[in-house]
DNA sequence: ACTTTATATTAGCTCACACTAAATATATTT
DNA sequence: AAATATATTTAGTGTGAGCTAATATAAAGT
């Protein structure tokens, strides 16, 4: 079994991925000095879970992501879990899923899984991947690449920001909501769009972040 | 926060306390080597968790008495809250609760315990300390020391062998149920016992971990 | 009271995972 | 092409938690 530490850095570099993934971008996202996570990828390629190229970047071998998606898995089944059960706001959930997931045997998995029906998507709108690692080819769009007056339908809103989370549902941005993009600030000022019952404007950073489809598929 | 590790100790500690727990039988527990267990109690006692007299045994501080209370509150939380949302066989919960007791946070508990209705106690009949630690005062009596027809009722049954567990369940024996020891075997042979449409022979060594109360309370 | 046996502790080692400081590569400017 | 800046890696340490083998203490038996 991966140890916890293990488990944070394959997952995180799936996140970072899938090709030439930083050291400091790794060790700024776990907390870390740059030092440990360059020894951390060193132990991981010794384990051929990752391959190293000094100086340039890491990535994950299949094993090793079989083993990331693994993680991601239990930590979006959790969510949806506990986003269904109890009622946590969308912002609280994934913390208290990053702590649990490293916990989670297969037996419970599975048997939440089974409870939850063997959803595909969790509460932020992010594929689950199946048990073997198989993550279904994800076609949505990026807001921020939309053209202007289509029919859209928000299908994913980052998880990692809770401040960031506060704001969207705030604003009525969330899975399954409908909009359209109306106009776009010139310079990267951001876009305006209009929702059901409100117009607002949304900046690029976060217009990176949310994905939509079309509103007739 | 305390580690996995630590918090692992501090609860066996309470488990075979409360005076002059050995460390050979809290090496056992946590199967660990007995000189570990020396070294960790040695650790715990630096930092005031724990009271350790060499040679004799060890005990909780009150401080330490908190923490252990914690991990158990959360445990049994766990229990309940699995067995109450999936519907795992009692024989299951101890270990998944196991895994996942430490990286449960205060405010999951909270909104765990409050889902719930603060229950007070875990599906094997144990008691769910509060959130700082009080554990009301357990008055059941231990079914070996019951006298002859006696009506009674099952209070708690114990959580960490499985094997057992599955044997008491198909039994018919688990909280709330209801029988008499209509007769004891002779040198440690046992008791016999009726419930409600069957009899079974008890063990000595299992009467001894199994709780009841008298009918009428 | 002495010896044996059982239980605990100490000593010395190992591994995982973090850190800082120093050294070395690579990338970017001038 | 050299100089500077940035990113990465190596070297050296520390701490937590485990192990085995050797030693110390307490309990039991003769």
């Amino acid at each position: 079994m991966d140890s916890v530490a293990v488990e944070n850095y394959l997952k995180s570099i799936w996140e970072l991925g899938p090709d030439d993934v930083a050291t400091q971008d790794l060790a700024q996202l776990l907390n870390v000095a740059p030092a440990s996570a360059t020894k951390m990828v060193q132990r991981l390629t010794e384990r051929g879970l990752v391959k190293h190229i000094p100086y340039k970047g890491a990535s994950l071998t299949s094993e090793g992501r079989r083993r990331a998606l693994s993680v991601v898995r239990r930590h979006r089944l959790l969510e949806t879990f506990l986003s269904q059960t109890l009622d946590l706001g969308r912002e609280q959930l994934h913390d208290e899923a990053e702590n649990l997931e490293h916990g989670l045997s297969t037996e419970l998995e599975t048997a939440i899984a089974n409870y939850l029906g063997n959803p595909e998507r969790d509460p932020h709108g992010h594929p689950i991947p199946g048990p073997n690692g198989e993550l279904p080819i994800d076609e949505d769009l990026l807001l921020s690449d939309c053209s202007l007056n289509q029919y859209l339908v928000v299908t994913q809103v980052p998880d990692r920001d809770p401040e960031l989370l506060t704001w969207l549902e705030k604003n009525g941005i969330f899975p399954g909501i409908k909009l359209k993009i109306v106009s776009r600030d010139d310079f990267g000022g951001g876009i305006n769009v209009r929702l059901e019952d409100s117009s607002i404007q949304i900046s690029t950073s976060v217009a990176n972040e949310v994905y939509v489809k079309l509103e007739n598929d």
